[in-house]
DNA sequence: TCATGTGAAGCAGTTCACAGCG
DNA sequence: CGCTGTGAACTGCTTCACATGA
């Protein structure tokens, strides 16, 4: 079924990410595992089969054999997967294996937190630029990193190449600090602000909204076991 | 076709809570809905038909119809739905119609900054107790809120009767932590730390993975429209 | 023999099209 | 006539069961 030649140079230099049209639900999934597979491979973990990994991430095996497969055959059966070979390959699908450049809107409190949150202290994120509206905090450091008004926005994306962005800035400002982020050239945006934004095209707005995730708990409190 | 059994006690309750098993995916949207909702009675809205919703938020109309009609027939044929209405009915089912009291765990950049956040400076959701390891911490005020030890948490959570936690602390701790908070009678946690965690029995535990969120940016970065 | 990879079955969620009611 | 509410079709994801190959 996988519409991928069978030639034996499986690593060429040629694209092993064949436009893969991954279900989302996948995606999602594959980051988890590359997750554990990082931390398998610290411990010095060589071999794993999809039953050590189910009991591992709370799945089915079944599961992670079909989303693992999905990128070609990884495994060897009989015995089970290489981690270094599940960490390259999920790495290069999600991308990953380069490193990312991000800009970050708005440095409050949380915006400060994210930046100095360790996701960013090592490859392949790395935060290169950070802006606000408030003219007292422009020249100020935060994480190495200077602030800068927005006014120098677009030419930063530009110069430093930044694809994506991230935007904590509050509810009423984060519609138009997308669009100008989506003008500037940003690719993808995480924003945290709990508001609906009209995506522009070209731009991929992903919201994490703590209220939302907050609710959906209550409701799961209200409806669910034991009351 | 909401009532599957129509000879069973569904009419039993007087609120309208008829022990919903709504699809997970339903909530998450009826949530974002209460705020579109909230911003229109805000703006003096009083009455808006599924079309007009649907281009609010960038979904369909017959999604928004099917996702209402789960919480029985709030809207008028052939005129729409009333937006007072429609607050106090998802508010309702969603149980953020009363006060839900947090304990917040790990009072660090990113503690702090959700402490301060603009969620719980008004209903529902508000933060009653701060912990944190480090005894240099502890008696500090943060959000009008002291920090504790950890020793001190089963005894608030009893005496407070809170249901909800955020854990805030480094990935190594999280899952000792979770533990932690299980025992003590927390019901359901919101999790910021990237690792997986083994679900206790009787507490819900949902992850937001700034990471993870990222490397879904990145994929489809990678994978989609104008390379 | 073992665990993978995969068609096929099963299920949930979404979209469609129209019946029903104001 | 307009818009909701909803069975029915449809799509896509998950689970199952087994053939495949080390």
């Amino acid at each position: 079924m996988a519409p991928r030649r069978p030639s034996e140079e499986s690593r060429a230099r040629g694209p092993a990410t064949p436009c893969h049209p991954l279900p989302p639900a996948a995606v999602h999934r594959l980051s988890q595992y590359l997750r554990c597979f990082k931390q398998l491979e610290a411990q010095g973990v060589r071999s794993v089969s999809s039953l050590q990994l189910a009991r591992s991430f709370h799945l089915s095996a079944a599961q992670i054999r079909k989303d693992l497969s999905l990128l070609g055959e990884l495994g060897t059966r009989g015995v089970g997967y290489d981690v270094s070979v599940l960490v390259r390959s999920l790495s290069e699908t999600l991308g990953v294996d380069t490193e990312h450049r991000l800009l970050l809107v708005g440095v409050g409190n949380l915006g400060s937190a994210l930046a100095l949150s360790p996701v960013f202290q090592r490859p392949p994120f790395r935060i290169v630029a950070l802006f606000d509206r408030d003219p007292a905090k422009v020249g100020r450091v935060v994480a190495g990193v200077p602030i800068e008004p927005m006014t120098a926005l677009a030419r930063s994306v530009a110069e430093k190449q930044i694809r994506l962005g991230i935007v904590t800035v509050p509810s009423r400002a984060a519609p138009s600090v997308c669009r100008l982020l989506a003008a500037a050239g940003i690719r993808g945006i995480l924003n945290f602000a709990p508001v609906v934004i009209p995506p522009p095209s070209g731009c991929v707005i992903r919201t994490v909204d703590l209220g939302l995730q907050l609710e959906e708990l209550t409701y799961l409190l209200l409806h669910a076991p034991s009351s």
